[in-house]
DNA sequence: AAATTGTGAAACCGAGTAGTTGCACATATA
DNA sequence: TATATGTGCAACTACTCGGTTTCACAATTT
């Protein structure tokens, strides 16, 4: 059973979970209300989300509050560290072109 | 048929062809060379790749170079940018409770 | 104590996935 | 022209995945 970060935000309903208890710690109960699937089925992507860490259990009683944990998240960004260089290069190619257009474009106009 | 970036970087594989294509353009065989299963196990990740716009095709007489497309990638970082914030805010906290551990520690030693 | 509520776990199912082998076909080379 | 090379595509297979239904169980509420 895999079970990496990137196997984890490859599902959408996941993604959207993420994105919820992002916001403030929350009930699966509540989660489940987010969605057009049962309970069980949002407990199965909660599950996996544990197992990767990118949530972390808190009891409270009965209930239980599940929060986003950051730091996982970050290895994320980590990985896209090796293109971020690429693209921001390009973006700084694509910079220059547009300014130089814009310079063009000025030097007709004044 | 689901074919988004998500679940295309969701495979190591693929993440390791990508790896290797944002170095520079290289051929399915080429890139084959880098694994242990079949070219066509490698050239069927590719074609999920291109599909999801993360590669793109360079014809070059019988041969076709891969090219990484950063543009595509960088989605993903779009994508992480609501849980940035988070992970930012919370290494200040962990800077500031350091912070505050070091001013008590040369306190204590001066 | 009995009923309700919040939750996880197991069994099952249809669809998707990653891999294989085998084939087709176009481009280069002899 | 015959052969070798680079590549994509189709068929098949074992496995994984996301979903449902059903159950178990502990913590509240009545």
């Amino acid at each position: 059973m895999r079970r990496d970060i990137f196997q984890a935000i490859a599902d959408p309903t996941r993604r959207a979970i993420l994105g919820l208890v992002a916001l403030h710690a929350m009930t699966p109960n509540a989660l489940a209300e987010h969605f057009d699937s049962t309970r069980q089925a949002v407990s199965k992507h909660i599950k996996i989300l544990v197992e990767c860490q990118l949530l972390e259990q808190q009891q409270q009683g009965r209930e239980i509050y599940y929060q986003f944990n950051p730091q996982k998240m970050k290895e994320i960004d980590n990985w896209l560290d090796q293109f971020r260089r690429i693209w921001e290069s390009r973006f700084d190619k694509l910079d220059n072109v547009l300014n130089q257009l814009k310079s063009k474009d000025n030097d007709r106009h004044e």
